[in-house]
RNA sequence: GCCGCUGUGGCGGAAUUGGCAGACGCGCGGGACUUAGAAUCCCGUGGGAGACCGUGCAGGUUCAAAUCCUGUCGGCGGCACCA
């Protein structure tokens, strides 16, 4: 078969007939298959865009198949660093290199094949999407959800510019390996903490991997604790959060990280030079440093003093940076006996350790983590794990010092880029109004393209006179822009929305065409996007949500991860490695179907592995073989013929394979459905050998074949299909349907065991009882040579499986 | 350091969730066809002459363990001073 040919035919027919598309006019159930869309950043598709995309289309095909109508979007992720770093080394503009680049995505992903509805397509970087997206952004903005702070960035001082966490590796900058140092810079944030909570228990009804599922968990970091004031001499109240409320008898000093409004405010004129250096020098420290756990930990003295609300000990404040502003409230009871932090920090400063947890069992030795009984807690001793922390935390709210609290790890997402190729932040700051969103009869806030893009410590987009220079919607007077853009995981956390309405000039979508197709059913990509945009589309469907746009919770209820494939040196593929596969050469000598049909064959899909091109040539000769012997039975005559045991195997294999396929497709376990059809396959070719056989039966059980094929090779598939008479599309088939009275047989062969070891095998009748089987097996000469004068103790018969006689 | 996943023939990988380990395929060996090769088709293929031994290793539970429990070692991923 010329499959080159044969690919472009079906892809144009299937393109006419607008079979790719989501039918508006269908009562057919729906079903939303979405992979996630590909950032366009070399020109072609790689590996792994065919690993992800060639599989999920299958599975698309094969629901499409069971009589769903099914929507099966794709677009582009288009904005982002790479483009902007290429322009920078090349001198090619963004927009330009992007474009070249989707258009020849585009085409490859045509020639794949696969069933996607091009009248959906999204592309992140045109106006007509990210005018969307700065909607989105002023929503938020609107609901209290975005807001405008000071804080620390990663700076690199070679390339004089903002990095994002994604560019910094290991504290130092992925271009030039400069180590990075922070610097503080008034930044755009989405409150995405506002939805901790939900974000968290959400993840239970969610049909997505547990591993993904647990990593947002931590990622969120819900810790249950309880919030405590000690007050000081200076009239100043520092609260304090901590996990172990517990322990608080033990507190020998309070610690304030460098950055808390009260570390200068507190210090003492005799400390107050040493506290200045301090705080100057922490703010210089560089990500290495930071990054580093196993660093000598360093502090200072403030000079002040605090009171503990429990016991009245006055007790010294110093100031750490082992302690951070941004988590809890940025001060911490250091507990030196039971933490071992505090434990090492003390010994360095020589600051007391006050035991007041004993080891229930054996010596307890300090630094003391573990639950255990209280001592030298006055009424509290005798109280250990949780009870004691309750009791205590009771306590501390009855002398209205604080009291029970939820803290979580998860900070709010900054969204301020100092870049160019991205969406600008669509607001204006006028110095007499102030702080002024542009009004959404404005948007979009077009990206000018002749702009110097070079780094130079500014945000492109703040050296164009012509974009920066406004007016204030609100007054009329002069007024200048956010000179920033919005990180692109803004531009995906809503995309798979913008997919049900792509066209819309008037809203973002139409709140009808979303009800109706989402949420998204199945989602497929990589893991990678675990703890990133996997949660801010879950944060920015909620908001959407409690603004009324939606009405539903979670944007997808089935997730699956797609492996990676890696270098055949088990490396990740990289230029460094020099260890890229290419998937053009084997398309190009093998066509579409079969490299499709090998990925899906040759992995566990979820697994992925290392490339090996071992197995694509049994998969072309599976392909030759289907079509050989298509194309003879096609030309048997259709005469009826007996249906005798021969005919009842074959009967059973194709209602096993049809079983086996279904549940294999569904579960994305596509190396044994394919595995199920060479099966198939195997047991046609045995019935075709036999001298007398019933071509009617045989025929249909082609048929079946066929159809199961489907999915899983659709030109060829079609292919055939047409060749042997087939009526429409072949994807216009219901999918086979298993037939349970097809898979009992008369007799099925069990494996005897006589004390748990392996005799041999013997066909029992199916409708046989316990007693019968039991008859049956100790009738057996393998068996009475084992058993001869001895008793039966016990007979284990496991249905279908196998009986196992214990004697003795 | 903490959390999670994972370890099965020469290789990719299966195993109905505690029930015949190694499905399916690659590779390899043998044969058929052919002047010959390629292609194709058929047979065999965990190890061991054998009793038996085999799912990283050592124990345990069970009539029965790749699967459950305890310990331990290797590989991968995430988090990393989160109080």
């Amino acid at each position: 078969m010329n499959m080159k040919e044969v690919e472009r035919k079906w892809q144009a027919r299937w393109e006419k007939a607008g079979f790719n598309r989501f039918e508006e006019k269908s009562d057919k159930p729906k079903k939303y298959v979405l992979e996630m869309f590909s950032y366009p950043s070399g020109a072609k598709l790689h590996i792994g865009h065919w690993y992800n995309y060639g599989p999920a289309d299958s599975y698309a095909r094969f629901k499409r198949m069971q009589g769903y109508n099914v929507f099966q979007p794709i677009g582009f992720d288009a904005f982002g660093l790479p483009a902007e770093n290429y322009a920078i080394k090349t001198g090619v503009h963004p927009k330009d290199s992007t474009e070249k680049n989707i258009e020849t995505m585009e085409g490859q992903l045509r020639a794949m094949g696969a069933m996607f509805d091009w009248s959906a397509e999204v592309k992140t970087c045109v106006p007509e999407y990210y005018k969307w997206t700065q909607w989105m952004f002023l929503q938020l903005y609107k609901k209290g959800l975005a807001y405008r702070k000071e804080a620390p960035v990663n700076w690199c001082p070679s390339c004089s510019t903002v990095l994002a966490n994604e560019q910094v590796i290991d504290g130092a900058c992925e271009r030039c390996g400069t180590t990075v140092v922070r610097k503080n810079l008034t930044q755009w944030f989405f409150k995405i903490t506002e939805y901790a909570e939900e974000l968290l228990s959400g993840l239970e009804e969610l049909d997505w991997p547990e591993k993904t599922k647990l990593m947002q968990k931590n990622w969120i970091g819900r810790s249950t604790g309880c919030e405590i004031e000690f007050d000081c001499d200076s009239g100043d109240k520092i609260k304090v959060f901590t996990t172990r409320c517990d322990t608080v008898f033990g507190v020998s000093y309070v610690v304030l990280a460098p950055e808390h409004p009260l570390a200068r405010k507190i210090a003492t004129e005799e400390c107050r030079a040493a506290v200045e250096a301090y705080i100057e020098q922490a703010s210089k420290a560089n990500e290495i440093d930071r990054l580093s756990t196993a660093r000598e930990k360093t502090g200072v003295f403030t000079g002040a003093y605090c009171t503990n609300p429990v016991n009245g000990k006055k007790v010294p404040v110093w100031l750490a940076d082992y302690v951070l502003y941004s988590y809890g409230t940025g001060a911490v009871m250091a507990v030196p006996a039971h933490d071992e932090r505090d434990f090492a920090f003390a010994t360095k400063y020589g600051l007391p350790i006050v035991k007041v947890i004993e080891n229930v069992e054996g010596e307890t030795e300090l630094p003391y983590t573990q639950d255990g009984i209280m001592v030298g807690s006055v009424d509290f001793d005798g109280l250990s794990g949780e009870e004691a922390r309750d009791e205590v935390a009771n306590h501390i709210a009855k002398i209205g010092k604080g009291g029970k609290k939820v803290n979580y790890r998860l900070r709010d997402w900054l969204v301020s880029r100092q870049r160019y190729w991205g969406a600008p932040i669509p607001i204006i700051y006028c110095p007499v109004c102030g702080t002024v969103p542009v009004p959404e009869k404005d948007l979009p806030v077009e990206l000018p393209y002749d702009v110097e893009f070079r780094p130079d410590g500014k945000s492109p987009l703040a050296k164009h006179e012509k974009f920066m220079h406004t007016v204030c919607p609100v007054c009329g007077g002069e007024a200048t822009r956010d000179p920033d853009t919005l990180d692109t995981f803004v531009c995906s956390s809503w995309y798979y929305l913008r997919y049900a309405d792509a066209q819309n000039d008037r809203a973002p979508f139409d709140r009808n065409k979303v009800d109706r197709l989402l949420p998204v059913d199945t989602y497929v990509g990589g893991a990678e996007h675990a703890c990133m945009h996997l949660l801010y589309a879950r944060f920015l469907t909620k908001a959407l949500r409690d603004m009324g746009y939606l009405d539903f919770d979670e944007p997808f209820k089935r997730l699956v991860h797609q492996g990676v494939i890696l270098g055949p040196d088990g490396n990740r593929m990289s230029k460094s490695h020099g260890n890229i596969v290419s998937p053009d050469e084997y398309v190009e000598e093998y066509g579409s179907d079969a490299f499709r049909l090998y990925l899906m064959f040759g992995f566990s899909y979820t697994e992925g592995g290392p490339w090996s091109d071992d197995g694509i040539k049994a998969i072309a000769r599976f392909l030759d073989r289907i079509e050989k012997t298509v194309l003879k039975i096609k030309n048997y005559p259709s005469s009826e013929g007996s249906y005798g045991a021969e005919e009842k195997a074959l009967d059973y294999a194709r209602h096993y394979a049809i079983g086996r396929v279904t549940r294999d497709l569904e579960g994305f376990s596509f190396n044994t459905a394919v595995a199920r059809l060479m099966e198939l396959l195997n047991a046609i070719c045995k019935y075709d050998a036999l001298p007398e056989k019933n071509c009617a039966f045989l025929k249909s059980v082609v048929k079946d074949f066929l159809l199961l094929l489907a999915p899983c090779a659709p030109h060829f598939a079609e292919e055939l299909w047409d060749q042997t008479g087939g009526k429409g599309f072949i994807f216009e088939q219901p999918y086979p349907v298993e037939d349970p009275a097809k898979l009992v047989l008369d007799e099925t062969e069990y494996a005897v065991q006589v004390n748990s070891k392996i005799v041999c095998k013997a066909m029992i009748p199916s409708g046989a009882s316990g007693e019968e089987i039991e008859a049956l097996v100790r009738a057996l000469p393998e068996v009475i040579q084992r058993a001869e004068g001895k008793t039966v103790r016990k007979c284990i018969v496991v249905p279908k499986r196998l009986v196992n006689l214990i004697v003795g």
